[in-house]
RNA sequence: GACCCGGUAGCUCAGCAGGUAGAGCACCUGACUUUUAAUCAGGGGGCCGCGGGUUCGAAUCCCGCCCGGGUCACCA
């Protein structure tokens, strides 16, 4: 069936070909789009009224087609929205019509001419004096009705998602506007958007397994970056004071509905500030974000009310486990924080002091829903990050936690190298022990705290995640534009039959 | 990686006590100048995910595999 419909069209570009009409043009002159038409006419006009003297020109993809013989009716939608058209044989001519009648289909884009009125029913319509085939669809569109439904196809074809399911494109440009807002809010406070490379030799600033690619001019394997934050700090040690990135990282690890082995972090360093200053920053940031896409600062995700309103609540990790699972992350020995693991049955493949406080978290993460600072993570788990001014098992850390799920993650950046060479030789052994995820030795990286790092706050913000809780998505593949998909051997046959007659 | 659910027309889905494969939308032909899931008449369209087995006979039952979704595990 697929096959028959796609030789009728391409049979059709040819007729229309032959009657000097080409059916992919070049251009087409757009004043206005569906939004604009709505905003300065829809209040304007009762049903049953026109406005013959207003010129329009607009463009976009036939949704729907009602065919009356010598009339009908249509639903075009572009990036702004859908609107109806109206086209009759006796205003565009006994030609053009035919033109319009044999050959425009659902899913053809068409540029159309004309002025607004509102028909009986009171929906506002352009009346088409003019149009053009703008480009000619070969492939059927997804049901009208029920929209696209199959997650297989969603993920692995967006671009029918964004055209049949509204919903889709708005998320993305949700997605689009939250980054454009980040940088502006950065932008007005002074700070500079840099950028660091991809590919590296360490990699370095998480703790993930990295994807190893090749270097042929070198012949060295590398990485791709897991993270982007021991390039910034170069930056700062060489006289930038207020930077950030927003781009790519990529951690060879699980899918799920919070990890995607490509996502887009924005990390930022402030030179002079401490992480006290971060956590202003946060709260004014997102409530400023989230205020701009919602209008308020709360966000309703999955049912449930998020309040961005600040300042944001603080916990301390010690704390909060203690008060929870009664043990003491600084104070109590390996073998009892291992009990309280056994007792809630979780598995520890690694023994590290580090795991073993991390999978203490993992147990009473989900108790923090409402936007929370968790504060002073352990040194063991914070290999970047400095001690705590007053208490040296702790570190200035902060992690942002909101559903239950790990957003922003920030410290009073560690600028003494022998702390930090000392830090990395720990990561070291841990790697040696089997810990894939440890991070590596980057002798460049003390080389230049060698040379001297400010003081500086930095701070590291999972957009995706956060533009989850914007646009109340379950999984971050609905906000991935193109997720990663299994290739799989699909790749069906295209075939375009040889010119015939 | 383990378990659960699913894969039938381009799309959304039904059919599964085993007996020649269905609907709606979309598509094609015709009618219709204010419809909006337009309407009316007619028509075409299927490797029922792939491979094997049981059976006179499999979309339906059994086994294996592939792909997807979910839960858990792994994981910031």
């Amino acid at each position: 069936m697929l096959e028959e419909l796609r030789k009728q069209r391409i049979k059709e570009i040819e007729e229309l070909r032959e009657k000097g009409v080409e059916p992919f043009s070049y251009r087409y002159e757009k004043t206005h789009n569906t939004k604009d038409i709505k905003d300065l006419f829809d209040e304007k006009l009762k049903a049953g009224e026109i406005l013959e003297e207003e010129k329009v020109s607009t463009a976009g993809r036939v949704m729907s087609l009602r065919d009356h013989g010598k009339s009908a009716f249509f639903h075009i939608k572009d990036s702004e929205g859908r609107i109806q058209v109206y086209i009759r044989k006796n205003a565009v001519g006994a030609e053009r019509y035919e033109i319009f009648k044999k050959y425009v289909n659902v899913g053809d884009i068409v540029g159309v001419k004309g002025f607004p009125f509102k028909s009986k029913t009171g929906e506002l319509t352009i009346f088409v004096e003019d149009f053009e085939i703008l480009s000619k669809a070969i492939r059927p569109l997804p049901e009208k009705w029920h929209g696209l439904k199959d997650k297989e196809v969603i993920y692995r074809q967006r671009y029918l998602d964004m055209i049949s399911n509204d919903e889709s494109l708005e998320r993305f440009k949700t997605r689009y506007k939250v980054i454009r807002l980040f940088r502006d809010f950065l932008n007005e406070r002074g700070f500079i958007e840099v950028e660091t490379p991809t590919l590296v030799y360490v990699t370095g600033g998480a703790e993930a397994k990295p994807f190893v690619t090749h270097l042929n001019v070198f012949d060295i394997d590398m990485y791709l970056r897991i993270a982007t934050e021991l390039y910034l700090k170069r930056y700062i040690v060489g006289g930038f004071e207020k930077i950030y990135e927003i781009g790519k990282v990529f951690r060879n690890e699980g899918i799920s509905y919070k990890h995607s082995p490509e996502f887009t972090s924005m990390e930022l360093y402030w030179a002079y500030a401490d992480y006290n200053d971060i956590m202003e920053l946060v709260e004014d940031l997102l409530s400023y974000v989230v205020k701009e896409i919602t209008g308020s600062t709360k966000v309703m995700y999955q049912g449930v009310e998020i309040d961005f309103s600040k300042p944001f609540r603080r916990i301390k990790m010690r704390d909060f486990i203690k008060e929870h699972l009664g043990v003491d992350i600084l104070e109590d020995s390996d073998e009892k924080l291992l009990k309280v693991l056994k007792d809630h049955e979780v598995e520890v493949p690694i023994k590290s002091r580090g795991h073993l406080i991390n999978k203490l978290w993992d147990l009473v993460e989900d108790k923090v829903v409402q936007p929370t600072f968790l504060l002073e993570h352990p040194v063991e788990i914070s290999p970047l990050a400095k001690r705590h001014r007053e208490d040296p098992r702790v570190t200035e850390r902060f992690e942002l936690i909101i559903y239950g799920r790990e957003i922003a993650n920030a410290f009073s950046e560690l600028n003494d190298p022998v702390d930090q060479y000392q830090r990395f030789l720990e990561q070291v052994k841990l790697r040696e022990a089997g810990d894939e995820e440890a991070q590596m030795m980057d002798k460049d990286f003390i080389r230049a705290l060698e040379y001297g790092l400010p003081p500086t706050g930095g701070l590291g913000i999972g957009i995706d995640r956060l533009v989850m809780f914007l646009t109340d998505s379950p999984t971050i593949r609905d906000v991935i534009a193109f997720p990663l998909v299994n290739p799989k051997s699909l790749d069906e046959e295209i075939e375009y039959e040889e010119e015939v007659e």
